[in-house]
DNA sequence: GTCTATAGAGTGATAGAC
DNA sequence: GTCTATCACTCTATAGAC
């Protein structure tokens, strides 16, 4: 029997894309096996806790590729003004340039949202608080800093609704645009 | 036997609030009865489309209370800085300050966007557009004022993500006044 | 009688868990 | 694959207003 042997790992990011795509609630096992090939039973062999478990993992996995990616490129340049530049450079290329939605941002606006509370708050705190550290190294105020970043993030979801409303890419990548521009002129 | 007569009109607004907490997917019949308190047989009288029909008549309600009171906040006052105080104050009641989420924004993230594309679209489009008229009765030139508007926009619908995330009011309370303030100061 | 709103059993299909 | 629960939806019967 010709087998393909998958792992774990290799598993999420295609959860992830079913879950991004339909939500929690529309993920069915029909859509979750057929967007990862794998039958029933694989998938409760690696997630034995079923759908929970498979987000939980999503939502893991959504956590750390920010941490090593997004957030690691503001905190660890030196150079803040070349961090945040990356930011923005990272953010575009994750989200497709708005063809991609934010599965988070998903998550929180769903009634999902109690159950996965505490990773939907600190993935976006998380961003939120490496922006604001980056742009007080700009020489920024504590509190204006955050309050900027904030700003920042909450733009960004928006223009991910909008882009989708209008099937529209530039919505995003021109909100992109403008964000960087004005963090990093005044 | 008793009797508690009911109207589709009367139907539509807990509707929306079913729609509004579990989307599109997650708003299941047994969710719908219990949430507008009507049987099935009631339900199918009068939405005989079922789901895809209570949605676009859902649509068609939150449409036309935007038109009737966002919009023409927006248009009928004679003092444009008036008209956009309004509209940020309808925005903040109409989302209950950020407890309530945009029924049209979950729908654009979820794959039921392209079954109600037009409704989308056309919802946004018109706040969009409405906004920019009274900004550029202001004084801002066209393109300036288009933009501003889906900035504005954009930036409701990500401090509504925002809002939920962490569960504050206040994050989305706060984008509202800022964004009043920014858009009657310069 | 007609008409509209309601009650709820019952349909096959599909859900998630195992 | 097998299990039960739930899915969206249909149907017949019936309530009360005219």
């Amino acid at each position: 029997m010709a087998r393909v042997i998958a792992e774990r790992e290799d598993v999420i990011p295609m959860l992830a894309e079913v879950f991004r795509t339909y939500g929690f609630e529309g993920a069915s096992l029909a859509r979750i096996t057929e967007g990862t090939k794998l039958g029933k039973s694989s998938i409760y062999h690696f997630f034995p806790g079923g759908k929970e478990e498979m987000a939980e993992a999503v939502l893991a996995h959504v956590d750390d590729w920010f941490k090593r990616n997004v957030f690691e490129s503001l905190n660890e340049r030196s150079d803040a003004v070349e961090g945040i530049t990356a930011m923005f450079d990272d953010v575009g290329r994750y989200f497709l340039s708005g063809r991609r939605v934010c599965l988070v941002g998903v998550f929180a606006l769903g009634n999902e949202r109690d159950r996965f509370a505490d990773r939907i708050r600190d993935y976006f705190a998380a961003w939120i608080d490496a922006l604001a550290a980056a742009l007080e190294r700009t020489g920024r105020k504590p509190q204006e800093a955050q309050a900027l970043a904030e700003e920042v993030v909450g733009s960004i979801q928006g223009a991910l609704v909008l882009a989708r409303a209008f099937d529209r890419t530039d919505v995003f990548t021109e909100t992109l645009k403008r964000l960087r521009k004005s963090l990093l002129t005044d």
